[in-house]
DNA sequence: ATTTGCAATGAAACCCGTTTCATATATAAT
DNA sequence: ATTATATATGAAACGGGTTTCATTGCAAAT
């Protein structure tokens, strides 16, 4: 592999004269600078970014921390992350932990090692708020609420209006039995929302019912069939998430329990699948794309030099599409 | 952010016996062991990853380029590699480039820069090929035909035996009017599954009816409906995807046209959200995870040392579902 | 008592791009 | 013609782990 010496050498310069041409750092002798660019054009020269990297204690690298990459939702939040840091000069790197919350640490400490700039985690788990406090390099916090200061910065939306909005549209589309499918509980954004969920219960008096289940569409198969043995007289279910939903749908389909007319549902996320269905899912919307921005937007613009632990809460608004009345 | 030598002056020690220790590469004194892991300990020191990188020439790392993220085939590959590599003790690094071949040269420059061991090219287009040869990693195309040497290893399914498969099940089912939803010609993949169409209708004397789509699901709600003005009597359709069968389903049902019963619909890929829908979709079989299991398998085993040209063709599989009959 | 051999350890070189600082050359000002 | 200033360029140091090679210390063998 090639060096920027060698390339040096074939252009009887320096290394510090090709470094200048490559980074544009200072002017150059025309004459040299194409003798330069012809060379490193004939070789193929790729500067090392692990010597850059060490140099500069910066891998201009923004790590994306999410727990399931197998979730649309944070396909989509990825994507956009993605995007937006390559507009942005960075390289996103992503980490998958599958909800393991070792898997977590390991990633953060790997992102810490290659000195990426700043790191992204997406609804993290509260285990690793310790390893996050610790953390040399500045972390924001996608899609978790947090209540100290151990994140540079935290972006959110509001999950427990939006735990309230579904639940009013239920009522309002006529429903009496509604079952809540939460989402684990030791995560932030299943908390509050499922807390909305129970304020508007308790607010119109009506039964509050729950089944708990991961952020996950086999898991979500199982509760739904056990809901449905548990509170046989269920007409609105709230779904922890868009998949979720999408499988709620299908122990309906199979059962022959007709959507809306038996049962309505009402999903969370907004992912891009959901409007794909037939019928096509009411949801929550988040809006992924603008949380997504303004995370990079931070990084980028390097406003997260003090720890300064800012807040962003984005609104949730609810779109009515077929499995609600 | 502390180095290995600060940590060897808090520990009495030179820089040569912490490595020693982090890295388990030689005996050191157990009582100095002791010191030095309680100092890591302590400090939160994380070796510097550059630093490393420089060293050995290689970042453990193994690149995997996607054209989509967004599609869950690639997200279903991509996490399949994004698990076996870490397994086999390399970060995995993912690069989408939304179909762009300046994007797909520029994470190729990318990695090789990063000194990643080896790359996964998944689907690639034709128009890097040139790249690739002249690529100083080991490259594996995944999920592509090449009729060159440029790769270091070739790992794909039998795309003309499933654009066969489809088409005869459709026969078999009773389609006399099918029409081919084929990809974008410029890949292979693509290409050999139309091949496979062409021939059976060749050969059963039914007439070759034909749209071109992306694989993208707003196209493929676009040339559905295109297709069902310029093929009004369609009875089967094959689309070049899962994606877009999914939403040929969607049109179909907006203008109630009853799926299996007036129009037949079979994928392709099987990615996990087929069997989710109602009706579940008949699609073709890709072993997904095998393919990928064999792609970090021959970069783990380093058997892609010399230019071998390694060709690994995977069987498909058609599995009838709800979509047709 | 002396030599041989081995194990533990440290100093220094190395990986490669970037930057600083000093030098050389050219231009402008006196 | 001479000094002052600006500009282009290169040598050397730096970043932080890793490895080689030499050394030290100690135990076993003679």
């Amino acid at each position: 592999m090639i060096t920027i010496r060698e390339v040096a050498k074939l252009a009887g310069v320096s290394a510090s004269t090709v470094s200048r041409v490559i980074n544009g750092t200072a002017k150059v002798d025309s004459d040299k600078k194409e003798r330069i660019l012809r060379i490193i054009e004939e070789t193929g020269f790729v500067p090392n970014e692990a010597a850059r990297t060490l140099f500069r204690k910066s891998a201009k690298t923004i790590g994306l921390i999410v727990p399931s990459i197998r979730n649309p939702y944070f396909t989509e939040l990825a994507a956009y992350i993605d995007d937006f840091s390559l507009q942005c000069g960075f390289r996103p790197f992503l980490c998958n932990t599958g909800y393991d919350p070792e898997k977590e640490k390991a990633a953060l400490q790997m992102l810490i090692s290659m000195k990426a700039d700043a790191i992204i985690v997406a609804s993290c788990s509260e285990y690793i708020k310790e390893a996050i406090k610790n953390c040399p390099v500045p972390v924001v916090s996608l899609d978790a609420m947090w209540s100290g200061p151990e994140v540079a910065a935290c972006i959110h939306c509001d999950y427990y209006e939006g735990g309230r909005m579904a639940t009013e549209h239920l009522i309002e589309s006529g429903c009496h039995n509604i079952v809540c499918i939460k989402g684990p509980q030791y995560r932030y954004s299943a908390r509050y929302r499922y807390q909305g969920y129970l304020d508007v219960c308790k607010e119109h008096n009506i039964p509050e019912q729950t089944v708990e289940c991961d952020y996950d569409f086999n898991q979500g198969l199982a509760m739904t069939e056990e809901l449905l043995k548990k509170y046989p007289e269920v007409d609105g279910i709230i779904a922890c998430n868009d998949i979720v939903a999408i499988s709620t749908y299908k122990v309906l389909y199979e059962q022959n329990i007709s959507v809306p007319g038996q049962v309505q549902i009402v999903g969370f996320d907004n992912i891009s699948f959901s409007k794909l269905l037939s019928p096509e899912l009411t949801t929550i919307i988040q809006p992924i794309k603008e949380m997504a921005e303004k995370a990079v937007e931070l990084i980028a613009n390097n406003e997260l030099t003090e720890l300064s632990d800012k807040k962003f809460i984005f609104p949730v608004s609810l779109i009515a599409r077929q499995t609600t009345k």
